[in-house]
DNA sequence: TCTGGGGTCCTAGGACCC
DNA sequence: TCTGGGGTCCTAGGACCC
């Protein structure tokens, strides 16, 4: 029976940051969305103050502050680059690995002798510990779906563990499902998780009881997937290599609304360029662009939304190229008089960049040294730093960029923010 | 004043074809 | 009196994940 770990970070995003700012443990500390939104990570000590997943950080600020809790903006630097040393740790354990999330591994088991896999996982988690300073769980089980399970039970303490869950045994498995709540289930949300409580499904073990057909009658052939994996019958493979992506977005609140189409063009090249960065890192050119933007649908400003989405002339990674598209399209969906609040550029219908197919329309010579002049701007922000180089039409003072008033530095990843020891 | 961003997969329904 | 059937492709929207 094939057997998989699944290592997940314990409050990822604030770990990282207390791993640098010691004073923050003990204390009530949450991480906040892009533009200091909401919450996004918290601490246990945050949990217990009964701060939420989502809670706009406007709403609770003041009372979450005078009970000592500290808010943070998100620092994305700081965390890609702790989750690729934990990487680092977690493929000296084993070969097989897919990394499932930022803070997230499936780690393959089926080379382990049964009866080692619990020690396994306990030397995984505390070398992760005692390396990076970050702690985590570790659930095992025959497929995902039940060793994500597992890791529910074991940051739960559900069963006699402690930080480890071992759920191979069909046993044991059954005694933590009997307790685990059908919306805890990887890949029922909230929707189905009504729809499942309305037919009187409240725990995994009473999921499993229920015929398949009628699952699949009422959340489809996902749902149907889910009860079997959860029977131990696999139907997500493991992915050693990721898939190349399909799309790319770059969506962005602003940090004021935009009531001008001369920042709106900017905010809109600037997404443009950031997505054909993104292109370019992983070798892919883009087929299709799909542009909108909106108004702020809380604050009671007149609502507007639209999109505007058009075929490339020829698959493209070039800036240049991206950001008339972007500014073609968002021509055509603005409308003035109104307060934007979030506009973004969606790139579809990725293919390999060195597998294109050709168009007429598009002048070869220009298409010859679009490459090596992307190359040249990507090496040297690589070097110098991100917007060392950037394009005119992405703006320079950026009013509209998002705030983030409270980040820590970027301690792992530029000279200048290292940290310091006194 | 202030409510995230970036992905994947599935389905239903319309348009179209023979 | 009588108004087909079966297939594909595309898109928008929903649901879910972290």
């Amino acid at each position: 029976m094939p057997a998989l770990a699944l290592i997940d970070m314990n409050n990822f995003y604030v770990s990282c940051e207390r791993v640098f700012r010691p004073d923050l443990e003990g204390r009530a500390v949450i991480v906040l969305s892009n533009n200091d939104g909401c919450a996004i990570a918290r601490s246990q000590e945050a949990k217990d103050l009964g701060i939420k997943m989502g809670d706009p950080w406007f709403k609770i600020r003041d009372a979450y502050r005078r009970a000592g809790g500290v808010g943070l903006s998100s620092n994305y630097a700081l965390y890609g680059d702790m989750s690729a040393r934990i990487g680092d740790v977690l493929a000296q354990f084993s070969p097989d690995i897919e990394t499932y999330s930022i803070d997230e591994s499936f780690v393959s088991l089926e080379a382990v002798p049964p009866q080692s896999r619990f020690q396994l996982a306990k030397d995984m988690a505390t070398t992760v510990r005692r390396w990076i300073g970050i702690s985590c769980c570790v659930g095992i089980g025959p497929t995902k779906t039940l060793a994500k399970l597992a890791n529910f039970t074991a940051k739960k303490r559900l069963l006699d563990n402690n930080g480890v869950a071992d759920l191979m045994d069909e046993e044991r498995r059954a005694r933590a499902m009997a307790v685990i709540p059908v919306g805890e289930i990887w890949g029922i949300g909230r929707a189905s998780a009504t729809k499942l409580n309305a037919l009187g499904v409240e725990t995994a073990a009473d999921l499993l009881r229920v015929d398949r057909r009628l699952v699949r009658n009422v959340l489809t052939v996902v749902g149907e997937r889910i009860v079997a994996e959860l029977a131990g019958e696999s139907c997500v493979d493991l992915d050693l290599e990721p898939p190349p992506q399909k799309g790319c977005a770059v969506t962005r609140s602003f940090g004021r609304s935009i009531c001008e189409w001369t920042e709106m063009e900017e905010a809109l090249a600037f997404y443009a360029a950031r997505a054909g960065e993104k292109l370019r890192r992983q070798n892919r050119a883009a087929s299709v662009m799909q542009v909108f933007m909106h108004t702020n649908r809380f604050n009671g400003d007149p609502p507007y939304s639209n999109a505007a989405t058009a075929r490339l002339p020829e698959a493209t990674t070039d800036t240049r190229d991206l950001i008339a598209m972007a500014l073609v399209l968002g021509r055509r969906i603005w409308r003035p008089g109104y307060r934007f609040a979030k506009a973004g550029v969606i790139l579809d219908e990725l293919v390999d960049a060195s597998a294109v197919q050709r168009s007429f329309l598009v002048d070869p010579d220009r298409r010859g040294k679009s490459a090596p002049l992307m190359a040249v701007i990507d090496d040297i922000n690589n070097r110098m730093g991100n917007g060392t180089l950037t394009l005119a039409a992405t703006g320079i003072c950026r009013h509209w960029k998002m705030q983030a008033g409270m980040r820590t530095s970027r301690y792992t990843t530029r000279w200048d923010e290292l940290a310091r020891v006194r």
